[in-house]
DNA sequence: TAACAAACGTTACATTATAACACTATGATA
DNA sequence: TATCATAGTGTTATAATGTAACGTTTGTTA
């Protein structure tokens, strides 16, 4: 039953001030906001966070190095992630698009090669910049 | 004229390094490989990198935060990137797919945002990985 | 209750990347 | 030819991101 997983202690508070942040947090500033909490070392942060993208419930936004909640829950565990990353303003979405992830995860290369996980990210002008 | 562009001497070094090399290199790496014809510091090789990525000479492998040749020359300075990775040998692998390109070329989401690039990652096993 | 796996806490360290400053080469321009 | 702008260089120091290694604790299961 994965989806009665339940969490532990770290990993619960760490999840939770992701999903509650508007934006993808870097893990030493989630770290400094979970110092209060008793978390004090980096591995700390960093084991809960590896735990939660194993579940599906956060991704990591490969080009800044942050974390964000997983809006979707179509990316099952992870193994499709698709964001569009504003390169003004930094405002990271993710994209839930069911041609998008049907065409990714029917994609096949000449070579033959297995894919079990795609992660793409798309850069541009949100439509708040694009009009500043 | 864009393609007669020519490099800096540290650049030209390092571009050198990165395509005679099979794989994707680690900026360190690349530091300690050119230490020897006098470039001592990391910013002489992150400066270089990042000229010759806006060429469009070299990608960022963002999820291995490494750096790979440009062998299409489709990917119009860099704007349109797709790479195949697998996860037990780590051979990377630039996807030159036509399709596959116009098809995110033309990809827009609902909110209207404007697309200028983007890149995607395909994890998974490779043909030599899939057989040991 | 023994055995095991998962999570935890801690110290130290490795890796990746940038800030700030002064200097140099190059080519355009007036 | 002076001078101006632009790109590149070299250097020191430091910031930011991520792991190794060790031993302990906790919860689950046989
Ligand atoms: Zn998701
Ligand atoms: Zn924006
Ligand atoms: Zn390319
Ligand atoms: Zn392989």
């Amino acid at each position: 039953m994965a989806q009665t997983q339940t969490l532990s202690k770290n990993q619960k508070i760490i999840l939770d001030i992701i999903e509650k942040a508007n934006e993808p947090l870097k893990a030493y500033s989630i770290l400094f906001s979970v110092q209060k909490k008793g978390i004090k070392a980096p591995l700390q942060v960093y084991r809960a966070l590896e735990k939660l993208i194993k579940l599906g419930k956060i991704h990591k936004v490969e080009s800044r190095n942050a974390f964000i909640a997983c809006k979707s829950s179509n990316c099952e565990i992870s193994k499709a992630t698709a964001f569009s990353i504003c390169e003004t303003c930094e405002k990271v979405t993710e994209i839930s698009d069911q041609k998008l992830s049907k065409y990714l995860k029917n994609f096949h290369d000449k070579t033959g090669m297995i894919y079990k996980k795609y992660n793409l990210e798309f850069y541009g002008l949100c439509t708040t910049c694009k009009r500043n």
